[in-house]
DNA sequence: ACCTGAACACCGTTCAAGT
DNA sequence: ACCTGAACACCGTTCAAGT
């Protein structure tokens, strides 16, 4: 059978989620593919460019109509920036080292992100000006990454020191392992995560209320 | 002349300020100081731990006594938050890459960073808890990495282009072209980098205020 | 104690040539 | 159009052996 470029980019998140970041090599893709390394350089063009594709992957889904429209129930913008926020990790979590990949390959191309305008219409709708709208998506996007990266290295630290003790099973899901999180930090990651969201909801509901708040 | 430890850190620290972090290799750096790459391996064990020390050596200015408190004037909690913050960015812009280093390598030792202490100290003396501040103390850091990984990333994008275009002299420090970044983003970066941070003091202070802020 | 020489086990990418 | 075979130009790391 031919190879299809979905075929490389679903490989690609095979060895992901089995192996991590690291091990994600074009040769060994190329194998688990049952073909040469140079084919896949008629499908992708380079290692980013496939990074790239799967990033766009992992965050599809992110900024879709939010549930709270389904019903006629007009949502409160800072409703929708958190529930944007927990999409946005949610989806991250849902794959090995996918924070780490999203941000490595959003870093140069975080302007013209899709979630990152979300945020940005978000915060537009708490009525603060469209700059200072586009200002703080960045600031929260940031943030997201930032405490999903560090989040997720712990879990694949704690993982990879519970397998070396033999104390979970091999082919446990990541996502099952979260709660291992505790030995190291102090309390539920959710609830870690909440309470720097809400610092910057305050922050921009601070700007709506007082026109001068920092001194 | 026999190598000492510290003479492998300096030649790592010019490589990373001549040229960048993808070019930073064991055996470019051997090259550089007229060694073995195996040599390299007496002074330190492996890779990771001298980028762990080129990222102690570019922050081991940041929590130092703030410059306020030289004087006899009690330093409010905010400028406190404010000037760590500019301490760690401005120490990051001094070297070529190096958000992106110490992002990298701080990733799974943030939580021992002093930093990351001193911005906990400083949001404790807001008067919010002592675990608030901790968690507070997090967000900072992340907002802070992630904005000054995507400032430098695309300062660096832009001294590519100029070079390409033959703009600018290839020996000019990076530092003095950091105004270029206007033709892609809104504004000083510096200003962009201030509005996001009083988000989150404005998020601190909103805690102090109301105990139940968020609905 | 400190370094060389030489290897081991990899990488990403290119490209003529095949089908 | 799609892939193979084979190479090019690299990596980080190890380690016996030298001084």
């Amino acid at each position: 059978m031919q190879l299809r470029r979905g075929d490389v980019l679903d490989g690609a998140m095979s060895i992901l989620d089995e192996y991590g970041l690291g091990d994600l090599t074009m040769r060994r893709l190329a194998t688990s593919l049952g073909v040469q390394p140079g084919a896949l350089y008629w499908h992708f063009p380079n290692k980013q460019t496939l990074l790239g594709a799967m990033a766009d992957k992992i965050l599809e889904d992110v900024d879709a109509i939010p549930a709270s429209h389904l019903d006629g129930t007009p949502t409160d913008w800072s409703e929708r920036v958190v529930e944007l926020a927990h999409r946005l990790r949610s989806a991250m979590l849902a794959h090995r080292d996918a924070a780490e990949l999203v941000a490595a390959t959003y870093a140069s191309r975080m302007t013209n992100s899709r979630v990152r305008e979300s945020f940005a219409s978000a915060a537009a709708m708490s009525g603060i000006s469209r700059e200072h709208a586009e200002l703080a998506s960045y600031s929260l996007l940031y943030y997201v990454l930032g405490h999903t990266v560090d989040e997720q290295s712990h879990t694949q630290m704690i993982v990879a020191g519970a397998l070396t003790r033999g104390t979970i099973a091999p082919d446990a899901p990541a996502s099952s392992l979260a709660e291992y999180d505790e030995d190291l930090r102090d309390g539920d990651p959710a609830v870690r995560f909440d309470f720097g969201l809400n610092l910057f909801v305050d922050g921009i509901r601070a700007r709506l209320k007082d026109r001068t708040p920092h001194s």
